[in-house]
DNA sequence: ATGAAAGCGCTAACAA
DNA sequence: TTGTTAGCGCTTTCAT
């Protein structure tokens, strides 16, 4: 006699279904029913603390033991549950990464650098994308902090108050990325944009160039193109100089938009010699273009990017460009939450100049 | 500002901490404790139960009250523990999302496509990358699945039987995106890659090319390429014709593996009229080595990728490829888990041939 | 080496 | 409309 049978079933739709387990009620076995230890515990005739204990490799557990109950969980397809080790542990393998774009080629590297790292110590990335949106950015850092991750790793060091308060107070390891010319929250790995432009600006100026344009995707949340641009300026400046013209464009293939926004700035400003885009692929959209109207590339004209994107390597003539410290930026980032040193570390990595086929010299 | 140390794991260290909360032992306020729904009840002086309610707009809450959590939730910097939510309700809005590479272009498109059906659902992806690698795929599907997410999104249809297995007894929807000449598990979105190579075989044909190579990644797993030169050979050879070469390659830029891969293939096999590319980077990269080597494209030599990449428009032809409907298929992949429909569903999308500037016609 | 009991922080079900 | 209770499936702690 079963008294079970008059229980309704768990996964019964439409039925109110007890949560608990009444005394005498035994649990009608359902075939489609999520395994839980129990059932290991049940298939091995072994306590779930000892199961546990197993599929953890934790503690001494017997060799016979230990093989009764692997094989019992390889013959369920046993999947543990870590929404509930996790509760019960108060510990999460999980660690955040919050980026703006996946299509832009430099934050893959990042990922991989950061992957490289975690891989060793148990850790597991989790990715969030914020599309360059600040108010998205929130959402996604308020989600990802919900799961109780053991680190955050999130570019850049502009957020809102909210995402800061946040973060600050989370109490796990913070790791801002890609730039350090600001005020972290805890830890930063990055390069100085703004050195960036200034350096790149003297190499140009040191080339000789002097009418020099500056083409640039519309990104109003861009920070780092900002700051490289502010310094590229500002060593424009210390040097009497100043830019003779200025293009932005927005969407769209950034190879095509780079050729676009090049025959505009040469059509309207024909005396430049030369160009800085504020990344590498619409300065290959430029590259091209210039090449397809027979300029003199170096001589008349030169061109630089940003990024040291590998994947352009191959192009009729090397781009001009620096190295953002993409797969470093990720490892040690990383390091830095399976460390989880107490200290706050602010490390600063140092972008080398590539000239490339595109700058005189 | 900045925090202090990290929060170690077990929030006391070293003093062996009770688990239970003893009748009278009021708990130590510590002040970089996470807080907890309880915190936010007794800040507001409205039970916890009905605090949850307010802060997942659930039930009826009046609105003085709602007013008082909110304020206190704000005030105190509340973040929800999930993990408990989840356990407590058996149900997570995660959605796992198993794709072999990042840096392929191809898959960030599909994310877009996931992300904006999702974005409408409460639900989220998390994305989990396997290099091609099956044990690496298999790892990452038990990592997901021990999350217990509301659904997964695959690439592919090979796997591993052991993941195989996972999948299918996980009790959510599952579907296997990319590709639909296999197997699925549950549901399936894709092209079929096997038609396509077929396709792009029969319209090289008819423009006339009859000395054609092939010229691929060596990607022992990436299926999908194999079928499509599977597909591409049986139509060569029901034309009675058949591939006078091939080359693979494998690492590195994909743009200048093109080119050193194109001209190897031309040094020795002159008489190629036409190089057909398992994707549109190494394509492009040969279409670049063809034009820099001033041949006649494509009057003498014609060119052909797959995937109809963006990213490319702008190189000075346009490669001819097939679109992989990437967008599509994430959106109808999202749309499947949303809506967790009771049968099986395998959606064939169709790709459209471009034939650009690289095939005669 | 193994087991029993309590409870992680939240929510479903029920009661008031 | 609000509160009370009993778990969700696991791991920590402590006992054996």
């Amino acid at each position: 006699m079963r008294l079970g049978q008059a229980r309704p079933l768990a996964l019964t739709k439409g039925i109110p279904s007890p949560r608990r387990n009444l005394a005498l009620t035994k649990p009608i076995p359902d075939p489609r029913h999520t395994l839980t230890l129990r059932d290991v515990s049940e298939a091995s005739g072994v306590s779930e603390m000892t199961v546990s204990r197993v599929l953890r490799n934790r503690g001494d557990v017997s060799a016979p033991t230990r093989e009764k109950v692997l094989e019992a969980a390889r013959a369920l397809g046993y999947v543990p549950n870590k929404i509930a080790g996790a509760l019960a542990s108060q510990r999460v393998n999980l660690v955040g990464v919050v980026i703006p774009s996946l299509s832009n080629m430099v934050f893959p590297e990042v990922m991989t650098g950061i992957s490289a790292v975690l891989d060793g110590t148990g850790l597991q990335p989790v990715v969030g994308v914020t599309n360059y949106q600040p108010d998205r950015e929130e959402s996604v850092i308020y989600e990802m902090l919900s799961w109780r991750p053991s680190g955050m790793i999130i570019a850049g060091l502009e957020h809102t108050d909210a995402a800061r308060a946040m973060l600050a107070r989370a109490g796990i390891p913070i790791v801002e990325i890609m730039d350090i010319d600001g005020d972290p929250i805890n830890h930063a790995v990055g390069i100085s944009h703004r050195r960036a432009g200034r350096q790149m600006a003297e190499a140009i100026l040191a080339a000789g160039y002097r009418r020099i344009a500056f083409l640039g995707t519309q990104m109003p949340n861009d920070h780092r193109a900002k700051k490289r641009l502010a310094g590229f300026e500002e060593a424009l400046a210390k040097a009497g100089q100043s830019l003779v013209d200025r293009e932005y464009y927005s969407g769209g293939s950034a190879l095509l938009k780079g050729r676009e926004m090049t025959a505009a700035v040469l059509a309207r400003s024909p005396d430049v010699d030369f160009l800085y885009y504020s990344n590498d692929m619409i300065g290959a959209g430029g590259l091209l273009h210039c090449l397809a109207a027979g300029l003199d590339v170096p001589g008349k004209i030169g061109l630089a990017g940003f990024n040291g994107v590998e994947l352009l390597d191959g192009l009729p003539r090397k781009l001009a460009s620096m190295d953002a410290c993409r797969l470093e930026i990720g490892r040690r980032a990383a390091q830095l939450i399976a460390d989880a040193p107490a200290e706050a570390q602010v490390t600063e990595l140092f972008p080398t100049l590539q000239a490339g086929d595109t700058i005189r010299g």
